[in-house]
DNA sequence: GTAATAACAGTAATCATTACTACTTATGAA
DNA sequence: TTCATAAGTAGTAATGATTACTGTTATTAC
């Protein structure tokens, strides 16, 4: 693979957030370094990055898929109120009900849905 | 809300399936009991199915959403070759993590991503 | 029965994502 | 250091899942 501005710029940005951007997000961040990048090109280095295991997807309830640089497995929270996603870490095994019928995990998504501490606090 | 013979069709065809169905899928399947339902209906009744309770949704990589009359909790694993979707019943429990920082997990999902023994055993 | 209105069929609109095309740039060999 | 090759790009058009809208139908409470 050959390097390109466009996909380190994008690679940049998504490290240097500690957040979860949709593909227009990127877009729109990475427009103020590169003014005339292009929607497309934003999504074939998304896909790019997350092919490589540079970047990882977080698929939630609603429509978009969310980026996320940093790349170690760790699950998500969606605040149903606000729609903020929060990072955690948690251990993790794989569940034995899985791996002993011989299926072989190579990757795990977990997204919990609830309410946020900030959300609580407001109400 | 009222009932209707659309809604009913399309939560009986998602009890009858063991399966994973997309808005489209289920349209085709419904429509050989009601050939003149449209795709609107499908779509808003599937969306009330899931404000109620009565089925879940499943997000995965691809571009759709996919509904399982089976609305208790549990795994999902998606087979990156065949694409195929299992289900498991694994015990899991709520992230110390999360709920010790005041928030309230009301919701959850996990997908796991890999090779299923079907598609292991024909390689 | 009948009024009120939720739900419907049919169709048009939305919009995230993908495909396409002519141009540009990184890179490795001469 | 050229320069040929092909990966990458910008710009734009197409796709396709989902949602919105509108006039009609069916459920239900009185």
């Amino acid at each position: 693979m050959r390097s390109s501005h466009q996909r380190d710029a994008i690679l940049e940005y998504l490290r240097s957030e500690r957040a979860h951007r949709s593909a227009t997000q990127v877009y729109d961040a990475v427009r103020e370094k590169i003014p005339n990048i292009s929607l497309g090109t934003v999504y074939r280095n998304l896909g790019q990055l997350v092919e490589m295991g540079a970047i990882i997807t977080v698929e939630t309830d609603d429509k978009f898929v969310y980026y996320d640089g940093y790349a170690k497995p760790h699950t998500h929270f969606v605040c149903k109120r606000c729609k903020k996603i929060y990072d955690f870490e948690t251990e993790r095994l794989y569940p034995r009900e899985i791996t002993d019928t011989g299926f072989i995990i190579e990757d795990e998504r977990v997204v919990y849905y609830g309410e946020c501490s900030e959300c609580k606090i407001k109400k």
